[in-house]
DNA sequence: CAGGATCCCGCGCGATACTG
DNA sequence: CAGTATCGCGCGGGATCCTG
C-alpha cells in the first residue's frame, strides 16, 4: 500500500481541457474521459485489427505481424503494450529455445470485440445511405467540374 | 429501424482467401475498409463531443463552439463538415441579418450516437475492471523507480 | 524470434488573421 | 456570426538497427 503509483504518462491525448461544463448531458466530464480512452482504443487504426485479427484464437507475435500486412514492429509492439495494459489481451512466453509468445483475448476483450462487432454491424447496416450522403455532399461541394 | 438489412458482417467468412492476407475473419477487405471509416468518425475526438451536443437538439454554430471547451474554430468546422459528408448532421442555415446557422442530428446521426452509448456503456460496465488491470500493469512495468 | 532504442519526416491540429 | 486561408510545431508512427 505504501507504494504509491507515480502518475503514470501514457500514450497521447493529455489534454486538460477541464474547468468548463460538460458539453453533453449524457455522461458526466469524468466519465467522458474514461470513454475517451476506449473511443481511443477502439478509434486506433491497428488496435482493432490486432483485437480482430486475435478473434481467430492465440497468435504469436510474428503471426501478427504477418497477418496485419501494413503494420510495423513498432505499432505492433505498442499496439499490444496498450492493449495488454487494458486487460483486452494476454501474453503469454513459452520459454523455448526459439522463443515463442502467444497473444490472446482476454474475456473482457472478447467482449469488447462484440461491442466493436455492433458498430461494425451498424456500418455495414449503413453503408448505403452513408455512401449516398458522401456523394451527394461531394458533388454539391465540387462544382468546378471539367 | 432500418435494421436487419445487409447484415453481412459475419455472415459466413468466404473460404477463397485472396493472395493478400485478410488479417480478420470477421469482415472481408473492402468491408474493413468502410468500418475503419465509421471507426475514424468515432474515434475521433471532436466528432462524439459534437455529436453528444447535439443530442440535445439543434445547436448554433457559436452555441457549439461554447459548449465544447477545447475546440478550435477549424476543428468545428472540420468536422461538422465531416459529420454532414456522412449525413450524420444536416446543417440550417436562416437568412438572417445576423446570420444564423443551426446543426441538428439526423435519424442516421441519431441512430449512430445509440450505437456510440452502447460502447460507453461497455466502457462504463467495465471501468473498473480496465482501471485494475491498468493498475496492475503499470506496477509490473515500473518496477524501479527514481 | 520477440521487441527495445533511435532517427526523422509528414501532417494533424491549434492559433491567428481575414471575409461575406 | 459563421465561416475560410495560412503558418508553424508537435508528435504519431514508419524505417532501420541492435539485443536477449
Amino acid at each position: 500500500m505504501a507504494a504509491e503509483k507515480t502518475r503514470k504518462v501514457r500514450t497521447g491525448v493529455r489534454a486538460d481541457v477541464r474547468a468548463a461544463p460538460g458539453p453533453c448531458a449524457h455522461w458526466d466530464d469524468q466519465d467522458a474521459d474514461f470513454i475517451r480512452e476506449v473511443l481511443d482504443l477502439v478509434g486506433d487504426k491497428w488496435s482493432v485489427l490486432v483485437i480482430g485479427t486475435l478473434a481467430d484464437g492465440a497468435t504469436r507475435y510474428s503471426d501478427l505481424a504477418a497477418a496485419i500486412p501494413g503494420i510495423s514492429q513498432r505499432m505492433l509492439t505498442l499496439t499490444l503494450k496498450q492493449l495488454r495494459r487494458n486487460g483486452i489481451v494476454s501474453r503469454t512466453a513459452y520459454p523455448e529455445v526459439p522463443p515463442r509468445v502467444e497473444y490472446e483475448l482476454t474475456g473482457l476483450g472478447t467482449s469488447l470485440l462484440s461491442t466493436v462487432l455492433a458498430l461494425a454491424a451498424w456500418s455495414a447496416d449503413n453503408q448505403a445511405e452513408i455512401r449516398r450522403h458522401q456523394q451527394t455532399f461531394d458533388a454539391d461541394t465540387q462544382p468546378a467540374g471539367s
